[in-house]
DNA sequence: CAACAATCAGACAAAATGCTCTTGAAGCCA
DNA sequence: TGGCTTCAAGAGCATTTTGTCTGATTGTTG
C-alpha cells in the first residue's frame, strides 16, 4: 500500500513532473514516459485519461500523437493533480475513520491532524510544477 | 482507500479506546464492541490477534472470557498501536515513491513532508489512550 | 492501408469482509 | 470428580470489493 497518496497519484505526479521539463506544447507519448520513470505502460494510460478529462493535460492520437500540459507548467500547483486523481476524500475525512467527527466534536486526534495536514496541504497548493521541476534537475536525479 | 491509516488500524484504534473506557482488568468481548462501533465481528477477530501478539492486548478463552488491555491505558500510547498493525512503513518512505529520496537527495516535497510528518508522529507518540478516551467521553459521543 | 499512439473494457491481484470449524474455559448436573 | 453444554477466542479458507494492470479497439498521420 502506498503511503500517504494512491500508486495512481504518486505516478501521476512524477509524471506530470516529467512532462514539465520539456518545451511548452512539446508532445511526449506514453511509451517514453513509462519507460524513463519505470511505470506500467497500460496503467500510465489510464491514467493519464484521467487528468485529460480533468483539463491538466491535452492529449492527441496517431502516429505523432502523444501528451502535453494543457496550462504553463507554473499554473499547474500539486493540488491539482491529487484532486484530479484521489479526489477531495484525503482532504476532510476522519483520520479516525469515525463517522461523527468534525470541528463541532472533534475525535481526539483531530485538533493534531488538522494542524499536520493542513501545513502539508498549504505547502501543495503552493508547489507549482515548475518549481519541482527545476528542483528535480538541480538534484540531478530523475532526469529523463 | 483509507485516507491515513489502513482499515484495520483505524479499528484498531476505536477499538483499543473504547476498552481503554472499561475498568482496569474488566473483559469486554469481540461482539459487544463490534456491535457499539459497527466494526466487522470477524474482521475484528483478527485484528485483536494481531494486537495480542504484540502484547497490547491478552485474552481469555472460554464462556467468560474476553479481552482487556495488557497495560494501563496511560502507558499505551497511539503509535504503538499503528506499529503493531501497520508496521513501519508510513514513518521512512518517499511520498512521492521516487526510490531514490533521501536526506541528501530530497524529492521536491521532501522538506514539506518531513515537517508534517515529524509533527504528526510526533503527537502520536504522545498521546496516550487514557486521555484520548477521556476525551471522548467528555465529548459526549460514541460512548457505549 | 500501414504504422503508431491514445482509448476503453475487462482481467488480475490484493485488501477487506464473511463463514465455518476447532480449541479452551466455566458452569451445570449426575 | 467427570462428563456434558455453552460461550468466546483462534485459525483457516471463501467471498466480495477495491485497486492495479493488460489486451483489443479506435483515431490520426503519411
Amino acid at each position: 500500500m502506498s503511503v500517504f497518496f494512491s500508486r495512481q497519484c504518486e505516478y501521476a505526479i512524477q509524471s506530470v513532473i516529467y512532462l514539465a521539463q520539456k518545451k511548452q506544447g512539446e508532445m511526449t507519448t506514453i511509451k517514453e514516459i513509462s519507460g524513463h520513470l519505470g511505470i506500467p505502460f497500460h496503467f500510465l494510460g489510464k491514467i493519464f485519461q484521467k487528468l485529460s478529462r480533468k483539463g491538466i493535460l491535452h492529449s492527441m492520437k496517431g502516429v505523432s500523437g502523444g501528451f502535453w500540459l494543457a496550462k504553463p507548467a507554473s499554473d499547474i500547483v500539486l493540488m491539482d493533480i491529487i484532486e484530479a486523481i484521489d479526489g477531495h476524500e484525503i482532504v476532510d475525512s476522519c483520520v479516525l475513520g469515525y463517522p461523527e467527527c468534525s470541528t463541532t466534536e472533534p475525535c481526539p486526534l483531530h485538533n493534531e491532524w488538522k494542524l499536520s495536514k493542513d501545513q502539508f496541504f498549504g505547502a501543495l497548493m503552493k508547489k507549482n510544477v515548475l518549481d519541482m521541476s527545476k528542483e528535480i534537475k538541480k538534484g540531478g536525479y530523475l532526469v529523463p
